[in-house]
DNA sequence: CTGTAGTTTCAGTAAAAACTGAAATGTTCG
DNA sequence: CGAACATTTCAGTTTTTACTGAAACTACAG
């Protein structure tokens, strides 16, 4: 399948945002090719589309799967795998926080909490425990209010965010109370 | 200077978690190490302390001062430069929000722009138009939210981000009115 | 069964990123 | 000024990560 320049130009823009975050370069352009495409597609098709080998997109797939990002389909008279994605912005975004505090926020809080639970950890600056405590504290908050986002329909997200403006006076008038 | 077992336990993962979300591991030691330090220390001492070379140090606190986390300061009696950063887990916080934003987030931004301005842009399909479309009204919307948070003391902030549960509450409350 | 189409695994290779040490440059002080 | 100290730059090397292609495996159709 032949690209379109924009959608070439927005799966290389997607693949080297992937990776300035972490994501291997073909793992987000396989993603932002179903994304675009908007319809299943076999792995076949998609090595062909990206020119990158088989083997590549079948362990990017994997991934895919593994983030839940991509779902496995199948098409009436084609043996193939298919392979497609969310079309909603929301929704993919969602996946991808509820990945990444799985693999890294939620081992992180471990890891911190095992500090200081730990019989060192008494030993240590006061400075630095206070620093410890504050760092995993922060997080814990951040992780319990994502969760909270995560749980909105995506309407009622989007009106939350384009609500921001509004907050301080809702802190302001919940401090009243 | 020699680490405690639990403040290099520390730096490791910090440097892990950074590796991670495209942090080099360096960069994210290095900042780990002198949060917890709590004071300025000394290329020489930071390079000797987490066994890297000097100009490795010198290298990863030229980027760090460009996202602002780390100040030069100097000490009375000491002609090097010594290097410290925030105490504040917040501050730290809207410093990388707001470097990523303007390293990746805003250039994206423009891209997707240019795409829909692009006269190709109605060639294409209207499925990817609308997908490109919502992207970036999805990124733009969290960049606006995202700089409102910022915009707050941390304590507001805080607050904020607790009331996390309460805030369906009042998404229901805004659309009754 | 057996052949064919499809997929995955993995050892080896290629590419990218990080790091080092030596040399160059800059700074301060007597 | 010039010696001693301090920092930066950068070419070369090491390390890590990504990718490939061949082989192994799986599932199905005839």
């Amino acid at each position: 399948m032949k690209l379109t320049p924009i959608s070439e130009r927005f799966i290389l823009h997607w693949g080297e945002m992937g990776a300035r975050w972490g994501v291997n370069r073909s793992v987000a352009q396989i993603h932002a090719l179903l994304y675009l495409a908007g319809c299943p597609l076999a792995a076949d098709e998609i090595a062909e589309t990206l020119s990158v080998a088989r083997s590549n997109v079948s362990t990017s797939l994997k991934e895919l799967l593994a983030w839940r990002l991509v779902k496995v389909s199948h098409i009436m008279g084609d043996r193939r795998d298919h392979f497609e994605t969310s079309g909603d912005v929301w929704e993919l975004f969602k996946l991808i926080v509820e990945g990444r505090k799985q693999r890294e926020v939620e081992p992180t809080l471990a890891v911190l909490g095992e500090f200081i639970a730990s019989p060192d950890f008494a030993e240590e600056m006061p400075g630095v425990r206070q620093r410890i405590q504050e760092t995993r504290e922060f997080i814990r908050i951040l992780t319990v209010w994502a969760d909270e986002m995560l749980r909105q329909e995506p309407e009622t997200l989007m009106k939350i965010l384009k609500m921001g403006a509004k907050l301080h006076d809702f802190v302001r008038k919940k401090k009243e109370e």
